[in-house]
RNA sequence: GCCUCCUUAGCUCAGUUGGUUAGAGCGGCGGACUGUUAAUCCGUAGGUCAAAGGUUCAAGUCCUUUAGGAGGCGCCA
């Protein structure tokens, strides 16, 4: 028997004429006669078309939506219009029957929520397919872009002994027995009994290693899971996500602006590149979606045109400065219209600011500088003026925020001082001050939240429908 | 954590100022048809209206509480 082929492969060669095998789900059964295949290599389904008057009436039952099947047969040009080529079916395995009655899932559009609560079966339909297809490809993209530019892929640790990494909540993590917590003489928890003889959390960065590392390879990056124990309930926020967090040594911040928009053009463009299909699949899905809106909700551009337009287009950078003048100025805040109104220089931005920059002002995406020092981390580099920082923020329309980075504080003396002032403790992380005193130098670096670009490019709307198994408040199903 | 909205058949929804026996499409099941593309046609089953309590002669519809979900805000990536 001929050996197993896979779909994108045939799409590929096209073996017109030739006996092959081919694996997959059945995502449809038209008139007893038309199987639509599936096998998870590309969004496309093979027709495969069944002798149905000489196949076991048994069987042809059991070929129903969503079981796993294999064809074996001849590929041909296909007779009706729909497709170019079909597979003329020979013998057919079933591997796994579906029962319909039993199947959660229909051949037939499915609200996201309801999918959401079926997360283990969603895999199936044509939408999460390619969100999760794309979403490799982005990985990838990442790893493959540092990696030709020289940059070491640093594994920083999931489990971290510093509490004071400065991004927010953490989960901690103990195998103490919660019914017997072992005490100290003034009744509070005894840390030095736990696994690790002190207490330990889940990171929530890992730049601070980052750091330590670049200030030896050069140039790294990290990629991997990230945890927040911040009761967020948003559509952009997660419990656990993916970070990208690259430091680079003697980069000052407009060497890492231009790293973070080359890189994020970079991998856009690859998944317009690689993903054609499963980007039009999500186009027409976001499309169809948007029709329920009114007119002024909908997306100026469709999804493929927005991806292009940001690839070829360079982003609007102005300092923070510039930004509250704009906002002061703009009309939304004269007419009250901002929830919050700008009256001073020093106030964080909200998130109807930030959209107003970069979905009505400059309708691109914007990176903002230069904060005021008070309102960002202690490890930025103070400017001259002594009240802003190095500080940099991409703004994604549709997404806030997808980028947050920083020239860092190189300078030991700012750095002690700044950590004094924010009340950081610096015996827990005399690592990180070390780098300071021993052959310090310049160094900038950002984070990419992952999900939050695998929203733009796929146009999903909910950040928990672009991880496998979302992790939020109150839900940590599957 | 705060604010707003939602919960009716397996799914997506309709259900009038509170008024008899709660409807449709899709899906399922049975049948017909057999070059279909969300196939089509005929038939059929399927509901404790999220849960509990209350108002009323009468509640899917009004009120209260609880649970679940969605969106917005804050925190950020």
């Amino acid at each position: 028997m001929a050996q197993r082929i896979k779909i994108t492969e045939i799409l590929r060669t096209e073996p017109l004429g030739e006996d092959i095998l081919v694996k997959g789900w059945v995502k449809a059964f038209r008139n007893n006669q038309f199987i639509a295949l599936n096998d998870g290599s590309s969004a496309f389904n093979l027709q495969v078309v069944v002798d149905h008057e000489n196949t076991d009436p048994a069987l042809l039952k059991r070929i129903t939506f969503g079981a796993a099947i294999g064809v074996h047969g001849t590929l041909v040009e296909s007779q009706g219009k729909g497709q170019k080529f079909e597979l003329k079916a020979a013998e057919i395995t079933i591997y796994g029957d579906c029962n319909p009655e039993e199947f959660p899932l229909q051949p037939k559009k499915q609200t996201l929520e309801f999918l959401r609560e079926h997360a283990h079966l969603r895999f199936r339909t044509n939408t999460f397919a390619a969100v999760f297809r794309i979403r490799h490809v982005l990985s990838y993209a990442i790893h493959k872009f540092f990696n030709d530019r020289g940059f070491v892929n640093l594994h920083s640790p999931i489990i971290t002994g510093s509490d004071a990494e400065g991004a927010g909540e953490m989960f901690r993590v103990t195998t103490l027995d919660l019914d017997k917590l072992p005490r100290t003489e003034d009744g509070a928890i005894d840390t030095s009994k736990d696994f690790f003889g002190k207490s330990t959390n889940l990171t929530v960065s890992g730049q601070l290693e980052a750091e330590l590392a670049a200030t030896a390879l050069g140039e790294v990056y990290t990629f991997g899971p990230t945890f927040r124990a911040e009761n967020s309930n948003t559509t952009r926020h997660l419990a656990e996500f993916w970070m990208i967090e690259p430091e680079v040594a003697f980069a000052d911040l407009n060497d890492n602006m231009n790293l973070a928009e080359a890189m994020l053009q970079y991998v856009i463009k690859y998944a317009l590149d690689h993903c054609a299909e499963d980007l039009r699949i999500l186009e027409e899905r976001l499309l169809e979606e948007e029709k329920s809106k009114p007119q002024d909700q909908r997306s100026e551009m469709a999804l493929t045109e927005k991806l292009r337009f940001v690839v070829q287009n360079e982003f609007q950078r102005l300092t923070y400065t510039e930004a509250i003048d704009i906002l002061k100025n703009s009309n939304p805040n004269k007419k009250g219209k901002f929830q919050y109104t700008i009256d001073a220089w020093g106030a964080d931005l909200q998130s109807e600011h930030e959209r107003y920059l970069v979905e009505k002002h400059f309708k691109k995406p914007v990176i903002l500088t230069d904060y005021p020092a008070a309102i960002k981390a202690f490890y930025m580099r103070l400017n001259e003026d002594g009240n802003t920082v190095r500080a940099m923020d991409i703004l994604f329309p549709g997404i806030g925020e997808i980028v947050g980075g920083s020239q860092r504080e190189e300078r030991y003396e700012v750095l002690l001082q700044k950590m004094q002032a924010m009340h950081i403790p610096e015996e827990e992380l005399y690592w990180y001050l070390d780098t300071r005193r021993f052959g310090s130098c310049p160094h900038a670096g950002f984070g990419l939240g992952f999900e939050r670009l695998v929203l733009f490019v796929t146009g999903m709307t909910n950040i928990r429908d672009v991880i496998p198994f979302p992790r939020y408040p109150g839900s940590a199903e599957f």
